[in-house]
DNA sequence: CATTAGCAGTCGGTAGACTCGACTGCTAGT
DNA sequence: ACTAGCAGTCGAGTCTACCGACTGCTAATG
């Protein structure tokens, strides 16, 4: 076995130690179970070498090694990625098959409660992101007056998403113009995405043209304004705030989740540039310095529609959030194809 | 001045230097503080009767008094409950009335916002509960095929809500069928609510009945299941970590958040016995014993609807909460009542 | 040249002793 | 009934010493 190879070896035992123990890892510790039969002095002497290389650093001098942002970089590429699907135990595939065998209700709440599956079996934090609006058809359109001045306009879209927004009308605005309305609008979107750059033809009527200008734009401006985010397990985070830095940390990570729109472009951007994990200062956004992001697509009819992702300190197990990620989300996309 | 009316102040002292400092509160501090113009001695002697009846505690021999829930208890009966209204600033109020006078969506939107405006000017975690389904009439059924074996039932009821249930159906069913059941359950449902306990009359069409069954017992189902719950500014609870006596504790709070289920019927129960203020262990939740809960309902039309409410530890300012949810409860319940 | 054994050195963490000061409780005096 | 003042208690901070867990280095070995 060459030295770099064994290198390799120290550093994947140092990662896998570190993992479990969350203590910086000894020479002597890595010599008894990373499996290679030398002594603890030529790990000493391959970590002095890895540190140099910025894969591991010392919290001080006198302490073992933790792996640095670039030693687990590598872990992941070298290591993790291959096996991604078979990481997963057992009673975790149970959990999964049962969870998408079991009978669900419109798209939020299963994204929801798919968020929830993937916090309880990677113990982290979870992100889904759902599909675009203008990923799917409208199916239905519905103006229905709630009261005097006020009238909900609605469209149910084909992957059974349903997008709402309040208008506020003239209050004299007769019942059957609001009917006319909903006719054209019906008729202009149907089948289309709420994102398509359609102009309502102007019927005549000014009260109709009014009112269907206003629905339209606000439905429009809804479905490129933001894709839904679902998070599950937040409280995950407020466990591992010994993992962070500062005390700030957790409550601020807690608070991104729930502010949403960070994350989403957050995970959009990674995954556009193809990345599936992200670790530490790797991405941009300062708050989650010190997470990591592990990320997989789903795919409905082949098209990619969105985003399962776990969220939780670099030290984490990446090994088994890739199975997770991978199995939930392919799971998701087939069964959201079905 | 009696004694027992001096007694009070020295309890009210106390309450309101612990709410500010955190700290325990000395005689001295009380002495000085309290407007009263006697001697720390005599404060002395006050707090060891106050703590012989249980209004305070010692955390150790030598240490100031901490109030106890009973403390507490006297003080929000005693000096926050009158004077509730003025408890806020100018800026807290503008911040109200700003929120409350600008645009917003439908109604689920609406009360999402305003739990995190709640917690935002409270800086605790905030909750609303919604109106319960009941409380609205259906003014629309839908039934919309998203694919071969699937109908997406949503009722649009008269405050704005919109109630969804995916049916699996029969994959050889009719547009047709689907149509009529869908005129079926909107005359069957119309201006009546979810939760009434109406029987549809068969059509003679065993594939419609059936249909209009799953549709309505799926969407009544789902009315008397759960009263809406939203959360906002879960993250406070992770920054008040040291008010609680376990780290674990702030996770297994948020994660009581996440659920939901328990918070709302604790917050159904406290209301239906018309308490406004639990404090620490008053209530039987054990997991919310180092917290307070203060909640208003709101009205929409002069009948209660739902509530808004602040969790925070117990060592919260009463004053500010109880002035806070006044307000945002009377504001949102005109809004929704116009 | 790679590897190893062994030794010296570094540093964090813990335990004990000590001091400081912030309190209280009590008692005697007004 | 209230107050002043004193004695006593205990937490928190500081200082020291020490232990043990590491590493880095060096010299010896295959």
């Amino acid at each position: 076995m060459g030295v770099d190879e064994r290198r390799g070896a120290v550093l994947r035992a140092i990662v896998e130690e570190h993992i479990q123990t969350a203590a910086p890892v000894s020479s002597q510790a890595v010599a008894r179970a990373s499996g290679l039969s030398v002594s603890s002095a030529t790990v000493r002497n391959d970590m002095t070498a890895l540190e140099r290389d910025g894969y591991v650093s010392q919290p001080h001098t006198s302490a073992g090694r933790v792996p640095t942002d670039r030693g687990y970089r590598y872990f992941v590429d070298r290591f993790a990625d291959p096996s991604a699907i078979e990481g997963l135990g057992i009673n975790h595939q149970r959990a999964v098959s049962e969870f998408f065998g079991g009978t669900h209700n419109a798209l939020e709440e299963l994204l929801h409660e798919t968020s929830g599956l993937l916090a309880r079996i990677t113990q982290h934090a979870a992100v889904v992101v759902g599909p675009p609006p203008e990923s799917a058809r409208v199916r239905r359109v519905d103006l229905v007056p709630l009261q005097q001045g006020q009238v909900l306009a609605i469209a149910v879209l084909s992957n059974g998403a349903v997008e709402r927004e309040l208008l506020a009308v003239e209050t004299d605005l007769s019942i059957e113009s609001i009917l006319a309305a909903e006719r054209v609008l019906a008729s202009l979107l149907s089948d289309s995405t709420l994102h398509s750059p359609l102009t309502p033809s102007p019927t005549g009527d000014a009260a109709i043209d009014m009112l269907v200008n206003a629905a339209h734009t606000a439905l429009h401006r809804r479905a490129e304004h933001a894709d839904p985010l679902y998070v599950g397990g937040a409280s995950r985070i407020a466990q591992e705030q010994d993992a962070f830095s500062t005390t700030r940390t957790a409550a601020t990570l807690i608070e991104l989740l729930e502010q949403q729109v960070v994350v989403v472009s957050l995970v959009r951007d990674l995954l556009e540039s193809g990345v599936t994990v992200s670790i530490g200062a790797e991405h941009s956004v300062d708050e989650l310095r010190d997470c990591s992001l592990v990320l997989a697509p789903y795919r409905i009819e082949g098209e990619v529609a969105g985003t399962v992702g776990v969220l939780g300190p670099t030290r984490m197990d990446y090994q088994h959030a890739l199975a997770a990620v991978a199995t939930v989300s392919q799971q998701l996309g087939s069964l959201l194809s079905k």
